[in-house]
DNA sequence: TATTGTTATACTCTATAACTATA
DNA sequence: TATAGTTATAGAGTATAACAATA
């Protein structure tokens, strides 16, 4: 989206709000905004290695998670609170997916109210696919040293758990 | 968005790319995974605190940009190339907040293809107060340790330099 | 009554392409 | 020709509310 700037955007907000009197909060500040635009650099290159295989992140999610569950099969719920996503969000997802024969809904054998999503044998060689691509494209190359990755897990899982994302405090 | 679950999604992710085979990225996916997560608690929080003021995160970056200007004005494409986000997307932002009449288009003194943005007494107001508020209710009690802040911007900034976000090698 | 999921609706941000105006 | 910006159009994800069906 243009050339490398001179100089470093966040770093330079660090100074401004060290400048107005922010100096407590500047540091939390720049590593915050850091997150964001990490994110935004990495769902980039995330998208343009699933665009070949038709997929966006979101849906890419949803397949690998299927790939892991038993019979590659989960309820609409279930999908939505791993994936910690809104329910609309999964039955908008589920929705794309059926339309491409990638997944199938089918209804819960004692729960009338729940709808099971599972994995075609279409949708599992696409994610097989999908998933080595990412792999050797993005993970095996993501610009992390061994030690930011370290870092990275170890910071960025305190943040969850402190965030209620999940109780296992090993 | 839901109760927190029993275990952590991420690792359980982790120990399933090792289970199959993936030793070599499941690390990197983990922590890259962690950051998208991160980014999606973060995000909410921020709308959250923004929302009473009427804006959103993209459109409050704007706002702070300029509030950082000489004049408090810039042209759309160096705040384009600034914020790292598409003309389309400045284009968009703007329209709304000038309809707020939180900031003004006006021409440029001597290249009359660009139009500079200018926050108005109205804008500033606003973003001071909507700073204030996102200082004390999310940057101060961000959930990161002084240390974690520390290890995540520098790491991060290492990830942007290298991802060609900006030169500056100091 | 509570839960599950869908539908309708709306609002983000983003991106491409076509276009105008200016340099 | 190249640049700056807008417009039109499209698609993504997200969210709320109302609703149906089931427990």
């Amino acid at each position: 989206m243009g050339a490398p700037l001179p100089r470093d955007p966040i770093a330079d907000a660090q100074r401004n709000w060290e400048r107005r009197g922010w100096g407590e909060v500047a540091a939390p500040m720049a590593a915050i905004t850091a997150i964001m635009r990490t994110q935004q650099i990495l769902l980039g290159r995330i998208e343009e290695v699933l665009k070949p295989f038709g997929l966006t992140f979101a849906r890419y999610e949803l397949l690998a998670l299927l790939s892991f569950a038993r019979g590659g099969e989960l309820p609409m719920s279930r999908a939505s609170a791993l994936l910690q996503v809104h329910p609309t969000s999964v039955t908008n997802a589920v929705d794309r997916l059926q339309g491409a024969r990638l997944v199938q809904r089918s209804r819960h054998p004692t729960d009338g109210r729940t709808t099971l999503v599972r994995l075609t044998t279409e949708g599992r060689s696409l994610v097989q696919k999908a998933t080595a691509a990412l792999n050797s494209e993005v993970f095996a190359q993501s610009g992390f040293t061994d030690d930011d990755v370290e870092q990275l897990i170890r910071v960025l899982r305190g943040f969850r758990r402190r965030a209620g994302d999940f109780a296992d405090p090993t």
